[in-house]
DNA sequence: ACCACATACTTCAACCTTCAACTACCGACC
DNA sequence: GGTCGGTAGTTGAAGGTTGAAGTATGTGGT
């Protein structure tokens, strides 16, 4: 059995105390400000960027990386938000897609700048860039082996 | 404004969608192979490290940032479980220390390998020794950042 | 000694997430 | 064209988390 070194042991203790008071942070300041919990965020940001601001449940759950199950709820407190919409998808009779309403629209363009300021100023800016972009590149190699790693999971 | 550019905007994202891959990965092994969550488990690890296997829980919830009425919560589960017991605090009336039981202690030892198997196959394994080094730097400087920013936190 | 105020922890209810059914539809094979 | 297995999404209940309010104890001033 191969421990962790000291090193290492204080890298990974580092990411888990400072994950877990990001998030909470990020979280704690879209919903005071703006309603907004950061899953909600998340999927807004995502159905702004796809083609018609629409996206099948199953796609966008797996563009956050959340069970079906969890954006199904998700999705229904921010249709009662009035933020989307659900629409059967006329290609397939199984399929649902969830669409950006206006109203959505407008709560992400005044959460953005909120969200964004926050991730600046509590990561980004405090770091060197050399050191974020590592960030980048672990967490796509952890995503890589876990997407692999998964049979039938290779969408992206 | 200031927007995150391309190449942040990637890192960012990986970290948000490798971190949840991730947790929720590690966190599913411990369930199902030792009746465990991520958060008991580290609970487990800050007692076995402190003097006595004991702590107070304030200093408890302070050491893996979660809030105080979430450690109560986790404890009482782990209680249950026989994994630690609650003592009351001698020199302060008003504390409690949660002590580790000696089937808390063998949870652990149990535990331990896979869990750490777990972060060096689906983390540290797969990244350069630097960029994991980076991570630490990284996320050292966040805890700093909303520590030093919040009042009252300093305790580490 | 008393009072006000602060700290330590718990409780309760609301909310969110998970997991295991469940419904409905697609597609392919015979 | 009926049946079988697979896929899409939802539901409901159980479990975990949050935040505000509650209980109990310590502390400092008078």
């Amino acid at each position: 059995m191969r421990w962790l070194d000291e090193e290492q042991q204080r890298s990974w203790r580092a990411f888990l105390v400072g994950t877990t008071l990001l998030m909470d942070r990020l979280d704690r300041e879209l919903r005071e400000q703006h309603r907004l919990s950061l899953p909600e965020y998340e999927i807004l940001v995502r159905l702004s960027e796809a083609k018609g601001h629409r996206m099948r449940m199953a796609m966008l759950a797996d563009s956050v990386s959340h069970s079906r199950s969890r954006v199904t709820h998700t999705v229904s407190r921010m249709e009662t938000a009035g933020l989307v919409v659900r629409d059967t998808c006329l290609a397939d009779g199984r399929g649902v897609e969830a669409v950006l309403t206006e109203q959505g629209r407008q709560a992400l363009r005044d959460a953005a700048p909120t969200h964004v300021a926050g991730v600046r100023r509590l990561l980004v800016d405090l770091v060197d860039d050399e050191d974020f972009q590592a960030v980048g590149r672990v967490f796509n190699a952890v995503t890589d082996g876990l997407i692999e790693g998964n049979p039938a999971m290779d969408i992206r």
